[in-house]
RNA sequence: GCGGAAGUGGCUCAGUUGGUAGAGCAUCACCUUGCCAAGGUGAGGGUCGCGGGUUCGAGUCCCGUCUUCCGCUCCA
């Protein structure tokens, strides 16, 4: 039998992470296959399914909400609770419409913009010469640029016609609808840590280097969504901001925060055939990068960012300090210098991330014509941790046993008992959604005490005493964690 | 946003020239079996994505719309 535990099937750990050429595409399952094992399993649903469905925002069910807590609660893990040096925070979707302008998000977002097809430049409509006079409803009309006969004021290349960017979700904020009560869903959490970036300092009395870490929703009118639950317009972000000294720590800093991230990843089973960091090049670098490195995944639909780590400098803090007026100099007693902190942002998807670890647990087994599908999840990520299973139901005493053990365990962890089934059905049932262990109690269980302990990775079997059950599958859960 | 394809039980699909919807798997109950998807009997579950239209009659033809996938575009 070949060994899928997840440290075998993770793959060689001296493959090149930068090696942009390698592609394992012809082993990653269709993504068919994984939006029906989803739907089938209780993983993921469409939004609004009854009435048609809406356009890029997917529920996740009894499954898949335990797979995405759990993936958050790793991420949160060795974020926040495994370090001192980084602290939580919970900032509202909602912010002041200020921070907004601030970052850069509402200026080139609100306003009709066109782009020049050969030199890429792009330009508000409202401000080419040739416009002035004219009304929203004209600037709008995707025709206005031929009517017009404009062309690029840089090179006289072909124009777009004029598109909204609105990256923001907009609301009302209070009970009447107008201008000057708009606020937007945030469409990252970053801003969030930024602005709390001196009540966070002040009250953890954290020394830089110091993080805040956030797992939150943020929101994105994305002109092209799909691809399942890899681009929706509601989603979910877990993001850390390192503030570090200006310069070179801050180069230090991601070179150590990278390796880290891709670690996670790999330490949860993902393989390393189907992970690679990719460097963003200097014209594709955001408006707040210095440097920017992606974690990429091979999805079934190709290599795509599943987290980002950005070296964003000084741009933010020193934004929302200009704007906002208010100080947010770190003081370093240490040198007696005042200086606004760089910051290392790592910022991962938590639905990108669920989604990853799905594909790639996926096993299919041909066994005597059949498909069997199972899910190699890490038992840090799987929904049930262990299910116990009578091998003979008839007997109360038996069924019994099961319930006192299920209760127990549940107390631990997410536990399940089933019955309904023969047991060889019961298991592969438990296989197909990334159950790790199961117990079962047999007829001489009622006699000598003990159960069986059955490991999905290994397919071996151990005989423990009833009452050390839960010790048993805590010791497997840590030393799964520990690698 | 543009072009193409597709939407029929939970999943995968069939459904003839238009005549009141089927299968396999899954689910549930009972019987049987008792350590890796055995077998038997039975049951539940679909106003065919939604809304109009044509027709005596629409899953089937026409229009609109929503959703999904593919390609382009876009992607702070």
């Amino acid at each position: 039998m070949t060994d899928t535990t997840p440290a075998a099937r993770a793959g060689s750990p001296t493959l090149d992470p930068y090696d942009l050429e390698r592609d394992p595409g012809a082993s990653v399952p269709g993504l068919d296959t994984i939006v029906s094992l989803a739907k089938r399993r209780g993983f993921v649903f469409p939004s609004s399914e009854i009435y048609g469905g809406i356009n890029a925002v997917w529920d996740y069910g009894p499954l898949g909400v335990e797979l995405k807590n759990n993936v958050k609660r790793a991420w949160w893990r060795s974020m926040v609770q495994e370090r001192d040096d980084i602290v939580g925070l919970d900032a509202g979707i909602l912010m002041a419409p200020q921070v907004w302008v601030t970052s850069g998000h509402v200026g080139s977002f609100s306003d009709p913009l066109v782009e020049c097809g050969t030199c890429r430049r792009r330009y508000r409509l409202d401000e080419l010469p040739g416009t002035e006079g004219l009304t929203n409803t004209e600037l709008n009309d995707p025709g206005v640029i031929d009517r017009l006969g404009l062309t690029c004021p840089n090179d006289g290349g072909p124009l777009s016609p004029p598109r909204r960017f609105n990256l923001m979700f907009k609301t009302y904020m209070g009970p009447v609808e107008e201008d000057a009560a708009i606020v937007y869903l945030r469409p990252e959490t970053a801003q969030g840590s930024y602005v709390n970036f001196k009540n966070v300092r002040e009250t953890s009395r954290k020394k830089i280097p110091f993080g805040i870490a956030q797992i939150g929703k943020s929101f994105r009118n994305e002109i092209s969504p799909g691809n399942f639950v890899f681009r929706m317009r509601e989603f979910e972000q877990m993001e850390m901001q390192y503030f570090v000294r200006p310069g070179d720590p801050a180069t230090a800093a991601f070179a150590d925060w990278l390796p880290k991230r891709y670690e996670w990843y790999r330490r949860l089973g993902v393989s390393a055939e189907r992970l690679r960091l990719r460097e963003h090049r200097p014209d594709e670098l955001a408006h707040y990068a210095k440097k920017a490195v992606d974690v990429e995944y091979r999805f079934p639909f190709g290599w795509k960012e599943l987290e980002g780590v950005h070296n964003r400098g000084d741009f933010d803090l020193g934004s929302h300090a200009r704007a906002s007026g208010e100080n947010l100099e770190y003081f370093d007693p240490a040198t007696e210098e005042h200086f606004i902190p760089w910051v290392v942002e790592t910022a991962a998807g938590a639905d990108r991330a669920a989604f990853t670890f799905l594909i790639d647990a996926y096993r299919e087994e041909e066994v005597k014509g059949e498909t069997r599908v199972s899910l190699a999840l890490h038992p840090d990520l799987a929904p049930y941790k262990v299910a116990v299973l009578p091998l003979l139901k008839k007997r109360p005493e038996i069924v019994e046993l099961c319930h006192r053990i299920k209760t127990d365990l549940q107390r631990d962890m997410m536990a399940v008992y089933d019955d309904t089934a023969s047991i060889g059905k019961l298991y592969r049932r438990q296989d197909e959604i990334g159950t790790p262990w199961c117990v079962t109690v047999d007829v001489e269980s009622l006699e000598d005490g003990a159960v069986t302990i059955r490991d999905r990775d290994s397919m071996t079997q151990e005989r423990v005493p009833a009452e050390g059950v839960k010790r048993a599958i805590l010791d497997r859960m840590a030393s799964a964690r520990a690698g």
